[in-house]
DNA sequence: GAGTGGTCTAGACCACCCT
DNA sequence: GGGTGGTCTAGACCACTCA
């Protein structure tokens, strides 16, 4: 394996642990060993896929840190019953869109308004500056087959977006109007809550609806802030599950 | 320090590269790199501690990895201005005891009912049993500072607990009990919900009161099901964060 | 081009589990 | 004791960023 790395549709090398993993992965997928039985030891595919042991261990790594193994010192990698279930794993940052689309519905956005406006102190904390700045404030509704599942209210600063960009024209995921600004949301810090109340969302809805809260703050790989969003989950909509370990 | 490695209070070795990151997390807290500041780079700090490479980068995982800092590839390490302020990192799995002790308040418990009863279908889906079986029930509020801040519905296999066990005499942690019975609680699997009704917790409580929902199921080192808890905590008093990474 | 992090290797030795 | 994973090293080479 060591000369004929692959690449993908791009050219970009794939690094050799994340091939070990996708065909782990995959076989694991196909049923080649059950919930509960053990993986070959690290020693043996290592030879077997000729590459170094801590390669190998790279890649289990990745399939333990996703909840498909568990590996016990001194006796094996056995494969958990929890890996499969988990939908939406909270840890991973991914745009809303893929979240529906990983519940296998059909995403969808509606837009109600797309503005620039002023920062609230709130915003300028967030955004770690001072004085008065403008941002793009966007309110969305969620839909998943066509039915509304989340209400969402987003703030990008204005200074870090093309000059000139016209709000009408905003639409679709953000996470694709800030790659085409050339900014890349590479973590983010989620607040979680529980909420309720008349001034979440708009149009039919009932009255006492509870919704899950994510309050989140994004950071591209400078650790620049670079979007504020508090989306609105309709409760029961959604599985978000989180893989907690010591 | 090759030779002279530290030993924990127990005699158990620590870990090289954990040294170090305790070292250099030490040394963000005191101020020594500011926001945003680089450290030095991952060679010297290899030789200014005397470890080879790859131990220099294990310790800076885990400082990324709790969002203290970011390592930008071909540019250097950075810290980050979110690092603090996260007091209740959802991806590490700790006892609400230690929840409620990470917010700075003093932990307590309220128990209200501790029994053992059949499982409910629910429970045996968990437990991945079949046929009837027992559960210990319990049933307690969980104090911060004196108040009420969550209500907790916790079931344990029986067949997993010491046989003679009193109901009566089971107080405190839940993860103590069980490690009392060799059983470590080493990954949890927790769906996050928003809640709200009469039927969550009991005494005095506002009617509408709005409750986050943390349905865990805990698993040992086999991954063998040994906890499964619904908490109830009431929105507001605890902060909930996830570091989300793509 | 100089400097930084990213990946991988080969090998040594340690720690744990089981019989 | 034999087998398995856990840690660490030294070194090679690649990929990225920035002046």
């Amino acid at each position: 394996m060591k000369d004929d790395r692959s690449t993908s549709p791009l050219g970009t090398r794939v690094q050799l642990r994340v091939q070990l993993a996708d065909d782990l992965r995959a076989r694991l997928q196909e049923g080649e060993w059950p919930v509960g039985a053990q993986l070959p030891t690290e020693g043996e595919l290592a030879s077997r896929y000729g590459v170094s042991r801590s390669t190998v261990r790279g890649a289990l790594q990745q399939l333990e840190i996703h909840g498909l193994t568990v590996t016990r010192h001194g006796v094996g990698t056995f494969v958990t019953p929890f890996g499969r279930g988990i939908k939406a794993g909270l840890q991973e940052l991914q745009s809303i869109t893929d979240t529906v689309a990983a519940h296998g519905m059909e995403p969808g956005m509606q837009y109600r308004s797309v503005e620039f406006r002023e920062a609230s102190q709130d915003e300028l904390d967030a955004f770690a500056v001072e004085g008065p700045s403008r941002v793009l404030a966007v309110e969305r509704a969620v839909l998943a087959d066509g039915v509304v599942v989340a209400f969402s209210y987003d703030t990008i600063p204005a200074w870090r977006l093309p000059t000139g960009l016209d709000p009408a024209a905003v639409k679709g995921s953000l996470f694709h109007l800030l790659e085409s600004a050339g900014i890349v949301s590479k973590t983010a810090v989620a607040d979680i809550h529980a909420a309720r109340g008349a001034h979440i969302g708009w149009g039919e809805r009932p009255p006492d609806q509870v919704y899950l809260l994510l309050e989140q703050t994004h950071y591209d790989a400078s650790a620049q802030p670079v979007l504020r969003s508090r989306t609105y989950f309709i409760e029961g909509r959604f599985q978000f599950s989180i893989l907690r370990t010591r």
